[in-house]
DNA sequence: GTGCAAAGTTGGATTTCACAACCTACTGAG
DNA sequence: CTCAGTAGGTTGTGAAATCCAACTTTGCAC
């Protein structure tokens, strides 16, 4: 898709959520908000661009734009299975911003089913350990167009 | 920081990685890329936005740059722990890629270092156990300015 | 018939971005 | 000595995206 720099799922990831307000409209949905004008107060983005952004988060299959109302017409948006499996990328964003760049204590705090407060970790499915940058190598390595 | 919108570590986290070429450039350097050239090549960002990218992920400290030639002067950009640190978000983000956006098989391998190949899980660092939208809740929200 | 709400769209000013060209400071080839 | 090449940017110009406020549409409550 992406005309030059190298072929790669980030990028091609970030075409569809990489635009200033799709991941933070992701996550107000997420948190379980569902109608325009409360992502659009939450967010803090102006209403003509998350229109715009809302569109394409439908187009790419990420959100599902769905009719609660018929007269008048209303809309909500709900998350499609693709969406809600960005719930780890989220959580991992907030965990890092957390750590490096909020100043005090975490702002919003998750809990697990297990009933501890959420901290992600990222581990590799096969054996279960973390995954840090000195444990992980590239093997094939998409090409640079 | 916002002036609007929820006090979040996300909205943090996005104002220091969340423009368009700054993962690309953190993806370049983590895949073991230095230079200005070469990340710009590989990256595809036009010269001018990349070094104002490199430029804010300096000053966030998420990058530091190195002189490694005094004459002439040359240098090169290398991660700091908080950089590091990002290894789970773009792993994450490349699986989300691979699965629901690139069309056919991974164009990028990575490898843990228990030999297989790397696909990375979000888990609870309490239990282990994974972390899916509907094991996890928010308890405390940041408030909305 | 006035006010309110939801879900956007429209117009205009501002800001950012992309692209090519240029600059500085060296190195190596001929 | 001159020319090409490399590294790491900066500058200028025009195109594109963004921000903001106001407006629209459809219905409901008073």
């Amino acid at each position: 898709m992406a005309v030059r720099g190298r072929e790669c799922s980030i990028a091609n990831a970030l075409a569809v959520i990489g635009e200033r307000w799709s991941l933070l409209a992701l996550r107000e949905i997420l948190l379980g908000e569902r109608r325009f004008d409360r992502i659009a107060r939450n967010t803090g983005a102006s209403r003509d661009i998350l229109a715009a952004r809302l569109r394409t988060l439908v187009e790419a299959g990420v959100l599902e734009k769905r009719q609660y109302e018929r007269h008048p017409p209303r809309y909500e948006y709900v998350p499609t299975e693709a969406g809600r499996a960005l719930t780890p990328i989220l959580l991992n964003l907030m965990d890092w911003g957390d750590r490096y760049v909020t100043d005090g204590p975490p702002p919003t705090v998750w809990r697990h089913s297990c009933g501890a407060d959420l901290h992600p970790r990222t581990v590799c499915a096969h054996c279960g350990e973390p995954v840090t940058e000195d444990e992980t190598s590239p093997v094939r390595i998409g090409p640079v167009h």
